[in-house]
DNA sequence: TAAGACTTGTCATTTTTTGACAAAAATAAA
DNA sequence: TTTATTTTTGTCAAAAAATGACAAGTCTTA
């Protein structure tokens, strides 16, 4: 998926033929709402993501990777961080992987 | 780096031989408070970077690097967010400065 | 054990995020 | 055009999260 997550629900709810209104019924929200988050102007509540994973049909662990790795990018995004940087961030995550590992043995 | 901020900014005030009080007080800041995000209970909030820099004499930008990598570091380990998808988060990034690129051309 | 250093828990304040509503703009149909 | 519908934008109160502050605890070590 090459798109924001905004956009992604966007392209779901156009391919379904269902309005704002429709889909934001549906997911508990108010349709200017919705507009903004698919116009990338707020976040999608990760809260919902089973709910909007039933009316599309979706895989919800492949729909969580999209979420997650639209809001990751976003961070990378964000605090222009470099493809090197990343690697480093990377390693920092595998760090903290291993620190929670011998934290649960002792 | 392979620590995260919190055990660096310890790692910091050990060599310089400063005491939570003391450092905490040039960061305007609660001595109770810095225990937690030395122990990575609290974040470091980034407005303080500058004045950490200039405490260790340390530059700014580099300094913003260990802390961006930080800060993604922890959102990739918390996502569990594996190294394929962290592939794929950097295309979004990418994908999102395509997007600003076109928007500031417009 | 006494002092200083550090940690933990709690809570009020501040900041950020979210929900809700109104109203404007854009789009489509008559 | 007018009218209805959809979408966008702005605002603000409420909810949630982050931060500051303080008290009381533990740990170190002199």
């Amino acid at each position: 998926m090459k798109t924001t997550f905004g956009e992604y629900i966007r392209l779901l709810r156009n391919e379904n033929e269902l309005t704002l209104t429709q889909l934001a019924a549906k997911l508990n929200l108010d349709s200017a709402n919705l507009s903004k988050i698919e116009n990338g102007k707020r976040d999608f509540d990760e809260k919902r993501l089973p709910k909007l994973a039933k009316i599309f049909k979706l895989n919800l662990k492949e729909l969580r990777n999209e979420y997650v790795t639209d809001q990751i990018g976003k961070h990378i995004y964000e605090t222009n961080c470099t493809k090197q940087l990343l690697q480093v961030a990377e390693e920092k995550a595998e760090y903290r992987r291993t620190l929670n590992k011998s934290l649960q043995t002792q």
